[in-house]
DNA sequence: TATTCTATATGCCTCTCACATATAGCGCGA
DNA sequence: TCGCGCTATATGTGAGAGGCATATAGAATA
């Protein structure tokens, strides 16, 4: 008997767009645009590659999975005023896995861009 | 007491990206290619929109949820050999939504194509 | 006759999603 | 000094989506 329902997608990168949420992060943490949580909150949501406001919770959630599988590393600041923060970094993995979200989103994205395009021909005709 | 858990979005054309069947579905349909679900099902397939290959269930749903919402209309093919065929086409409310639709992914497709170039930069500098 | 292809449809279980809440340090104005 | 708001991190929750499986059935083919 074969497992049912389990979520299996065999597409490691499959683009449920939420999961931008993840490519963004690793790319902001790349540049160095921003560091801890709160921060990366704002500048996802500046950058614009999620369609609607991200939501707190889904960054920190994100956060703490990439740091489980090895791809971001963190250290709490307590330094500055405020609440402490846990500063992130990327990791070598953290790298491999924004090289291989970078090309599945090319590669959607392109598709996207066809659709639309033959699409947009279909309504301009009718 | 606000409700609480409802899927709300705003944005009525979030892409998720599964949700590509829909608009997939709508252009299949207004350009003639696929008029029934089985054959959507491997039209949607090989337009490559989708990133995985497309569960039946799913196509059915969104056709009978499209149906609901008045923006397909579908009639019963009995005339050749085989099972029974729903056919559909288009309406009027489904040309829009397509419109919808396309307005949504071009503008999604270029953020995505914006980040995966500048992430792209990113990983030949670094 | 049984297997396969066409064709439509629903059941089920898990995971996702977006909202809500919990906790807490700090600055500032009343 | 009390409350308020901003910064900051984190978890709880309920509805819905996602993906696999099965049910049903006509027709062709081996």
């Amino acid at each position: 008997m074969r497992k049912r329902g389990r979520m299996q997608l065999d597409e490691q990168y499959a683009i449920r767009l939420s999961r931008l949420i993840e490519p963004a992060v690793l790319y902001l943490l790349g540049t160095g645009a921003a560091a801890h949580g709160y921060d990366l909150l704002s500048e996802v949501n500046a950058m614009g590659l999620t369609e609607t406001q991200v939501d707190p919770g889904a960054v920190y959630r994100v956060l703490r999975q990439l740091e489980g599988e090895g791809a971001v590393a963190s250290t709490w600041d307590t330094s500055g005023g405020g609440p402490a923060r846990r500063n992130y970094e990327l990791t070598e993995l953290g790298r491999a896995r924004l090289a291989s979200w970078v090309t599945v989103i090319a590669r959607r994205a392109e598709a996207m861009q066809e659709f639309a395009k033959h699409a947009q021909e279909l309504l301009d005709k009718g």
